[in-house]
DNA sequence: TGATGCCATAATATCGAGTTTATCGACCAT
DNA sequence: ATGGTCGATAAACTCGATATTATGGCATCA
């Protein structure tokens, strides 16, 4: 019983749908780490069967946030500061390796997509926290976009996800509003567009360390948050 | 309607079994690369429902040996040269990073496991071919398995998979039969226990670049294979 | 004769029910 | 009183069936 009017999305599967969902519920923290995610429930929250939920739940433990217990069914996967920083760690190696070939492979077009990622990401402004990580997310891809390893890229994806839950987690990206983010996108991508591949990985490096080192600060007075 | 008996697997649960039955299958080329993989073939074939084949495909797709076509079903993934040196290029810099790290934090019980699983490994001999591998995947992933890092352990433990894949895919191993791998294996089995980490390095990125250059080969002419 | 639209077939994706398994509280024995 | 075992409840897991969607052949029309 699906009208035609659905049909416009083109990705229109109950499985998919569940897919997406659940990961942003993981992701925002609208699901706590740990929580136990009962199969009942998310059906009928997310308004569909139990087969499209239990598959998105295995397909979502591949990407290491949600667990699946014995037989005890699926848990939003823990959080720890160990955790964190492997993820951190792991984004700087393989980021500044996909970054480096993506420099060393440039053309027009990638800089192209580039650039418009970035402007398209300025634009958006803070309005939408939601609608903006996800602009936050395609630049940050965009930049390794072009190193044409299709595995690498999901790594990166995978870890990319992994940290911003801790960032949402932290307090809605409490980092944005205290640091000037903006300028230091901006002159990753003036490196970047310059193909000096060493000062690119050394900006961008230097952009997750400090955001790390944020948060990592934030898991001794968890209680620091006061907006 | 399950005896006692078969109880002794601790993993009993048919998603579990089908996993591993269909990872093992694609693995060793019994599932061909670009195979269309029928739910209701597998489902007879390996004497389960249709639930635990799913499943166990939608996992198989995070670990990209299985492809998932938009609603089409799914099929074993494509090989291709591009995609062959895309993994030996990240597994030379992923498993780097991991055997460095291990022997940054060796201690005894590393050491141990790490001398017990070569042993193992040599033990087994040539005779039961997917025994063999088993052991020589166990040694590689001990060589590793102290790196701290269970995520980084994952990508190794993936890419592992998907090397070993066209191996198996180039004509049983034939490489074994040709060179003297045992031999490179005490080497870094050596140096690493003497915690030299460079040598080490080397002699891992050395021992998958040739077999990488000798399975590159076969791209060319794959039928070279002759017993 | 070639191309196009339609219909039959087959396979997938989904649903709801039944079965197996874990959990938790109560009860009994020590 | 404490430790262990047993039974009721709830949940996960699995199965069979239905509905939806793609595929390939056939008829029709230009």
């Amino acid at each position: 019983m699906r009208t035609a009017s659905d049909a416009v999305g083109q990705e229109s599967s109950a499985t998919h749908r569940a897919y997406l969902a659940l990961r942003r519920m993981i992701v925002v923290g609208e699901l706590q780490p740990g929580e136990k995610l009962k199969i009942d429930r998310l059906r009928t929250l997310l308004d569909t069967g139990a087969s499209p939920v239990r598959e998105a739940l295995s397909l979502l433990t591949s990407d290491l946030l949600v667990e699946r217990l014995d037989q005890r069914g699926f848990r939003a996967a823990e959080t720890s500061r160990e955790n964190f920083v492997e993820i951190l760690t792991l984004r700087c190696e393989l980021e500044e390796m996909a970054l480096r070939q993506s420099i060393a492979n440039a053309d027009e077009a990638w800089e192209d997509a580039l650039v418009l990622s970035h402007h398209k990401m300025v634009r958006e402004g803070r309005g939408d926290l939601e609608a903006f990580e996800e602009r936050h997310k395609a630049f940050h891809m965009a930049l390794l976009s072009n190193c044409h390893s299709p595995i690498l890229m999901k790594f990166c994806s995978q870890l990319y996800d992994l940290n911003i839950r801790y960032r949402y987690l932290a307090g809605k990206a409490l980092d944005y509003q205290k640091r000037d983010v903006s300028t230091e996108h901006a002159a990753i991508l003036e490196a970047a567009v310059d193909h000096d591949a060493d000062l690119a990985s050394e900006r961008l490096l230097n952009h997750y360390r400090q955001t790390g080192a944020f948060l990592n600060g934030l898991f001794s007075n968890p209680g620091s948050q006061d907006v």
